[in-house]
RNA sequence: GCCAGCUUAGCUCAGUGGUAGAGCAGCAGUUUUGUAAACUGCGGGUCGUCGGUUCAAUCCCGACAGCUGGCUCCA
């Protein structure tokens, strides 16, 4: 992929680091960022011709991007790793250098920058791209380890020894800058870290993460499948056991919705055109909802494939006389308006006078457009209940109103996109939007902050962060709806109560939704991964579009504020992360198979009779109270009766035999934790069905 | 959508230019048991789809689809 040099935009980047926040720089962020340079130095040794683009520290190491005839793979890791090693054991130091902007274009120019030696004809291009990144004024620093030249802010460790362990892990595509338009580049990650203890503990957490693949352990217990063939990529099938999880999570959230005082509602999957350009998501988010369906009246399909035929002739130019005789025919044979008729000849005349006439052809895809009614796929549930708000009047004594549901909604997401169930195209969400004024938002946000963290606790999810989206101003008009004041209104609410609630929370600048500041509540699992689960947002904008409002005490209409808020996200992500949270062995409440009662003896043999009765008794006694339990009567040998229930992460094991007949006991065997001993049967029922009520952990 | 890799039985994976194998699972028997697997037998595959090269393609080539890892995106 040889790019030709990029003309590289010199607006300031809202995302570039300053040089103080690079001097911020952690000690491990240094290894890592300096093992990169060793990489490229490697990297250059083997390919001289290469051309560095960047080459940062990131969370789990680091990468550097790099252009490159060669196709690197996996192989060649293995012999890039040996240069490193090599230039680690040289121990050379980095070495700082400050030049001016002259120069540091001039080493470019001759290939010296990000290079081993100067390289004639090889000019640093993805390097001056760089440099003109660089403010005017800002100071122009080398790095310099051995023979390699690098343009860099730094900061490094103070020699290349110091990269105490690393590997090369994977190597993938990656745009420069970022750009979708711009060359693509090869970009080698890897990792490092102070010591050889340290990295791998982090190949095991890796190792871990692997075991505990959605994806894997989802497909072992049976419950979910994504069937692309005949259903779609993205859209899974929960499968009966799966069926659990997702209503076990419903039944929560209902009972915590319940008493936190919200309502339910159920709102179809479709909706209008109208809807959708009235909320403005059709205009920001088109490329991401499902193709409309079109509803076509068998006479309007007759027009409506005329005139895509006289489309296609006027595009492809038609022989003369054509388009008269083609208005000759449309007249006779069709039920078309006059009116539209008459416009039908203008675009005709106009196409006449104009073989190139854009805004003929923009009028004529606007009627077959028009012919019939376009329905959508939701892909929100927020414009169904801003309906169900304008279908009742409202005063201000029925707010706060929390409209709460469990609503399905299609996203088109790009093919690339999709990942087991953390990226999907058909989703359950946990939604409900929250009706209120002015004075009672604060109360509201704060109750909903609450939610999560009752949920986080029934999780044991010790470590969550929340991210504060606000708008950039330059998106005004753009990315998000132009009504600076409100904006600045809304966000200057939000962070108030973040703050004084204590909430654990990050500001991002430029990621709001269109209409209102985003929060994304980002959650770390048992291993240390994080996942993005919820998301909660303030809408200040879609309601007054709805022409939505309430009868306040003066007697005056007002426009109500609309939190969005989905503490448990999606089932389809939230389930995902909860397989790897708890690695498939979910606590009673959840577990898909609850409890199993195994008989040391089996049915059908006459010795066993009244063993499989007591056995029986239990399983029907747990079953009247609601508990997922089964029975396995069969003859196999109890070994491999435990293992089977093992295997399928059955929570509670009840063995029994002629001794726990005998004494009216049971024996329990919880999963993974192995025998933990005999009960009595009254005691150890009692126990199952409080750890359920409880959702203990 | 873009780049790269991958696609053989329900699952995990062997294998070959001459139309395929193992283990587990499944099914049928036999066995009758104290905390992770008792024995025997049987069935199961258009080797992702479509096209090309070849006397012959699961294998070589191409297109498409899907998956995986990234990039971009994420109301």
């Amino acid at each position: 992929m040889s790019a030709e040099p990029q003309p590289v935009p010199a607006a300031p980047d809202p995302e570039r680091k300053t040089l103080d926040d690079r001097a911020r720089m952690t000690e491990l962020e240094r290894i890592r960022h300096s093992a990169a340079h060793v990489m490229a130095t490697a990297i250059l040794r083997l390919w001289p011709e290469a051309q560095f683009a960047a080459g940062p520290p990131v969370e789990n190491g680091f990468y550097y991007d790099v252009d490159l005839p060669h196709r690197i793979s996996p192989e060649d890791f293995e012999k890039i790793e040996a240069e490193m090693k090599k230039e680690i054991k040289a121990n050379n130091p980095f070495e700082k250098i400050i030049v001016t902007r002259e120069q540091a274009i001039a080493d470019a120019q001759s290939g010296r920058l990000g290079g081993l030696a100067g390289r004639p004809g090889n000019v640093s291009k993805l390097k001056i791209g760089n440099l003109e990144a660089i403010p005017e004024g800002e100071p122009i620093s080398y790095y310099k380890n051995g023979d390699f030249l690098d343009l860099c802010a730094g900061p490094h460790v103070m020699r290349t020894g110091n990269i105490g362990a690393f590997k090369l892990t994977s190597v993938a595509a990656a745009y420069y800058k970022g750009d979708e338009k711009g060359p693509q580049l090869q970009r080698i990650y890897g990792t490092a870290f102070k010591n050889k203890t340290s990295l791998d503990e982090f190949l095991k957490m890796q190792e871990e993460a692997k075991k505990r693949d959605h994806r894997k352990i989802g497909a072992e217990m049976g419950l979910f499948a994504i069937d692309t063939e005949f259903v779609g990529p993205g859209m899974p099938l929960w499968l009966p056991k799966g069926t659990v999880l997702v209503e076990e999570l419903e039944k929560l959230a209902k009972e915590t919705e319940f008493a936190a005082g919200y309502v339910r509602v159920r709102t179809p999957h479709l909706a209008r055109e109208k809807m959708y350009k009235t909320s403005g998501h059709l205009p920001y988010y088109a490329d991401s909802m499902f193709p409309p369906i079109n509803l076509l009246e068998e006479k309007d399909r007759e027009v409506r494939d005329q005139l895509v035929e006289f489309r296609s002739y006027l595009r492809r130019g038609t022989e003369p006389g054509y388009v008269e005789h083609f208005l000759e025919q449309f007249k006779k044979s069709s039920s078309y308006s006059v009116g539209a008729m008459s416009q039908l000849e203008t675009i005709a005349a106009a196409y006449a006078a104009d073989k190139s006439n854009k805004e003929g052809f923009e009028q004529l895809d606007a009627q077959i457009d028009g012919l019939g009614e376009r329905y959508y796929l939701k892909a929100m549930n927020c414009p169904h209940h801003h309906r169900i708000f304008a279908a009742e009047p409202h005063s201000y004594r029925d707010l706060p109103l929390r409209l709460a549901e469990y609503g399905t909604c299609y996203r088109y997401e790009q093919s690339g996109e999709l990942f087991g169930l953390m990226r999907v195209r058909s989703l359950n969400m946990n939604d409900a939007h929250i009706y209120c004024t002015e004075e009672q938002f604060a109360d509201e946000f704060r109750a909903v902050n609450d939610m999560y963290l009752k949920y986080f606790k029934i999780f044991g999810l010790e470590k969550y962060q929340m991210r504060f989206s606000t708008h950039a101003a330059e998106g005004l008009g753009k990315k998000y709806v132009n009504e600076p004041e409100l904006w600045k209104k809304t966000e200057d609410m939000v962070r108030k109560v973040l703050i004084e609630s204590g909430i654990n929370f990050v500001e991002v600048a430029n990621e709001a939704a269109f209409y209102g500041p985003k929060i994304d509540v980002q959650v770390w699992s048992a291993i240390g991964r994080e996942f993005t689960i919820a998301t909660n947002q303030v809408d200040f904008a879609v309601p007054a579009k709805f022409g939505l409002t309430y009868r306040d005490k003066d007697n005056s209409n007002k426009t109500p504020l609309c939190v969005h808020r989905a503490p448990l996200g999606t089932h389809e992500r939230f389930i995902g992360f909860l397989i790897e949270h708890y690695a498939g062995n979910f606590p009673l409440w959840l577990a898909p198979d609850q409890v199993r009662v195994i008989t040391i003896g089996a049915e059908g043999d006459p010795a066993s009779a009244p063993l499989i009765q007591y056995a029986k008794d239990i399983v029907n006694g747990l079953r009247a109270q609601g508990v997922r339990v089964a029975g396995d009567y069969g003859s196999d040998p109890m070994k491999a009766k435990i293992a089977e229930a093992e295997k399928l992460r059955v929570h509670t094991m009840l063995v029994i035999g002629g001794r726990d007949l005998e004494a009216g006991a049971v024996s329990v065997r919880l999963h993974g934790k192995g025998n933990v001993g005999s009960k009595p049967k009254a005691e150890a029922v009692a126990d199952i069905l409080a750890a359920i009520r409880e959702r203990r952990a």
